[in-house]
DNA sequence: CCGACGACTTGCACAGTGTTCAAGTGGGAG
DNA sequence: CTCCCACTTGAACACTGTGCAAGTCGTCGG
């Protein structure tokens, strides 16, 4: 039987972890190798360099996205499945947000999930240029949403990293971020005023808020072209 | 007279001005140092951290952007300005994308700004969470949109360091993207018809198509709601 | 005018990073 | 048994952020 040896896969599924549990700085060839048991050079030989290796960790969490069936439902639904399950993926691996920001992500898990996006939108009824418009509007709104989120993970890992109180920490961060929004009176009016209301809404809500108006403007949208 | 030396403001301003060029990447105390013509341990007197300069400079930009008066249009043409200022900033300063989803990024530049958002969506009729959720839709979206830009300026930036012919990489690697969505027939049909229609929007277009959208959305929401 | 203090700068050092490369290892084929 | 080749290894290089002891140089008290 042949001896055993390291297989891109096998890299990649570490290489995401690695991330899901350090963030996007903690992946770091050296860390890597430790988890695989090999040196950290051996990567080397399945994969062109590091920008590569994340490139491929990127692309393989689209594949976990569930594409909604389409004969069943209205094309908001669909939509709104396709955001939502974008939505968890991100949140799942906040890391994403950092690497789409600074690498070109491609690959076949992302062109299944862009292809099956394409499908809603036509099939609701957008044509020419506006299919890609409709399209980009939704997915972009997801991706700033997810932004805000994954941001707070990525800052909180960067402080466990670099070691010491994290609690503090942060309320230090906060703290401190707060003191500088409570020298504008309207900002601090306002942020009394929410307190009364209860806690703020989650992340999950706020998606469902802006994906409902959305919708309801790329209705309207669709309504004033001909079919 | 007082010897010559570094300020904050000084070191803030060249700071943006090597990220501008060279991308957040490019950013190190070192580089830094030389374009101060200091040592670059010279900065930590100044500044905690590098984390702590990225904050600094990452606030500095956003008092660039110009605040719209309120008394003199609807709210839909102060929200878009505000939105447009944005957008542009951010292409200005790319590297902010990946900075913010990142680091936690406060400071006075940015709580002037959110005030004046505040101030828009509190004038446009938005009571309680409302005025927070419907600000936010529009906010996460400019900064969706700015992701796919910045990621762009990112990853050139990322080549041109790396050396080599950058033409030629990029063109590798779009190839290789492409490559991958033709074997989606749905894409490669859906690309095909696109280049029929001339050149694809630009950033401002869609950013533009995505912002009437959402707000015709708002302003419907807003009619279900009694002021 | 001088000495001392304190604001600021410097160079060195350390641990860590991505990556290259010559040298090694071991299983399967001839 | 031998050779080859897929794969691994460790050393090395240039680079990173940062702590620290030492140095420089204006200003101020005597």
């Amino acid at each position: 039987m042949p001896r055993e040896t390291l297989t891109k896969d096998q890299i990649i599924r570490t290489a995401v972890e690695l991330l899901d549990s350090e963030g996007i700085e903690g992946l770091s060839m050296r860390q890597l190798g430790t988890r695989l048991n090999s040196a950290a050079t051996a990567v080397y030989w399945h994969v062109k360099s590091k920008d590569d290796l994340l490139v491929l960790a990127a692309d393989a969490v689209w594949e976990e996205i569930e594409l909604p069936d389409l004969k069943e439902v209205t094309w908001q639904a669909a939509a709104t499945a396709m955001a939502k399950g974008l939505f968890a993926m991100i949140l799942r691996h906040p890391w994403l947000v950092p690497a789409m920001s600074t690498h070109l992500l491609y690959g076949l898990g992302k062109a299944r999930h862009d292809d099956h996006l394409l499908a809603v939108y036509q099939a609701a009824g957008f044509t020419g240029r506006d299919v890609e418009q409709a399209m980009k509007t939704v997915f972009t709104f997801v991706l700033g949403t997810a932004l805000g989120v994954a941001s707070e993970a990525a800052w909180r890992a960067r402080l466990r990293h670099t070691g010491g109180d994290e609690q503090a920490q942060i309320r230090d961060l906060v703290a401190q971020a707060t003191e500088i929004a409570m020298r504008f009176p309207r900002l601090r009016a306002h942020s009394a005023a929410q307190e009364d209301d209860g806690p703020s809404p989650s992340p999950d809500k706020e998606l469902e808020f802006g994906l409902r108006t959305i919708l309801n403007g790329l209705q309207s949208e669709l309504g004033t072209r001909p079919s």
